[in-house]
This record gives C-alpha cells, structure tokens and sequence, in this order.
DNA sequence: TATATGTGCAACTATTTGGTTTCGCAAATT
DNA sequence: AATTTGCGAAACCAAATAGTTGCACATATA
C-alpha cells in the first residue's frame, strides 16, 4: 500500500478536492456536493489524501473539517527543482543555436 | 483510456525514467539496465510516457532514443501556481493569526 | 428517549495497471 | 544468406483501484 503524493495527485478528483479545499477547511458531505459523486467515494479519496498527509481532518461536533496541508505540496515542487535546473540551462543552450544560425547565415 | 501526465508520474518508475534521460535521451535497453526490471516493461512505460507526450522517440538505425520533452513538465508546474500563492500569503495569514491571538488574551 | 444527521469502514464489483511471456519485424553483423 | 540484436505489440495474470451499497457509531435535535 504505497501511499505517496504523486499517486495522490493522480486522479483527477482528488485534485479537483485538492484545489476545493485548499482556501478553506469542508466537510467530506460539503465536498461531494461539488462533484458527480457520493459522499463514500469522497470519503475514500479523503482517506488517500489523508494517508499520504497532504489532507487534515478536524473534528468540530459531529462534522470533520478537512482542510489541505499546503506544506507537503511544497514536495512536488521540490521535485520538479531538479527540472527547472534544465529550463533554465535550455535557454542558454537556445542563445547559442540562434547565435549560430546567425553565423551561418552571414 | 486517459493518459495525463498526473497519471504518468504516479509510478516511481517512470518518474526514475523520467530524471534518467533528463540529461540525455537513452535506448530502451539502456534505460532498464538501470533498473530491476525487463525491457519489456520498460518500454510500457515509455509508451505511455510518449502517449502523454512526456517523452519523445527518435529512431536511429535499429535504436530509438527516447528524450524527455522539458517543456510538457512544465504543466505541472502550472498546476502548482495556484497553491504557490497560498503557501506565499499563507505567511501573511499567519500574521493576522499571531495578532488575533494576542487580541484575545486580552 | 427517540429520531435525524454526519461520518468512517467493510464487503463487493468492474476496471485499470504493472509485469511477464511470446511473437514478429527491421536493422546490423557474420 | 543466415544469425544476432533492438524493438513494439498482443495475450495473459495478479494486484491495485474507484465506486457502490450497507452498516455501525457518535453527535445533534425533537
């Protein structure tokens, strides 16, 4: 039962509750209401963000906030660091095949 | 039989496919002599990685080198920009916390 | 206390997925 | 021309997954 962020991310729902939930806390009923689903099948989507602690619940009576753990999404963006490196160079690299388009041309 | 590129950096291995030919684009076989796994399998993969255009084949003679497409990342890091805001006002929210805090112990 | 509401969890089903095996094709090598 | 090598595709299997249904539990409300 490998839990991890990227397969979280994964499905398209779980990002959809991701982007829901992340300006404010809802609840699992609240959620489903946005979507073409049931509430068992966000609870279970819930349970996976839950898991893998990009998601937090909080008890207030007998409704259970969820609200996003925005700290755990800064890994994805760590990861794609070792990417950004090479955007950056690949600008370079393309100075240098215009400059050498240039020369040719001349 | 969606094929997005959330879906395609969910498995670890395509994800270790993916850093692998970063720097420079690599046969099939080549690609799985780094990991323990078939060429058969590895090629699944880059199938689906080439399906959502992640990854790009380039025959060449009897091989085919296969080269990520630096660009197509960057749509994750799209995806990512509409929680970098939070997370960056998240430290001004924090602030208003800290003060609302203070208001009430009084 | 009786009832309604919000929730998680377990069981079940249909679908998807990762991996293996086998095959056929095309390019290189002998 | 015969053989080896690199490859993708199809068939198959075991495991994982998304979604549904039904249930139990706790908190609210009457």
């Amino acid at each position: 039962m490998r839990r991890d962020i990227f397969q979280a991310i994964a499905d398209p729902t779980r990002r959809a509750i991701i982007t829901l939930i992340a300006l404010q806390a809802m609840t699992p009923n609240a959620i489903a209401e946005n979507f073409n689903t049931t509430r068992q099948s966000v609870s279970k989507h819930l349970r996976i963000l839950t898991e893998c602690e990009l998601v937090k619940p909080e008890q207030q009576g007998r409704e259970i906030y969820y609200s996003l753990e925005i700290e755990k999404m800064k890994e994805i963006d760590k990861w794609l660091n070792q990417f950004r490196k090479i955007w950056e160079t690949r600008f370079n690299q393309l100075d240098n095949v215009l400059s050498t388009i240039k020369k040719q041309k001349k």
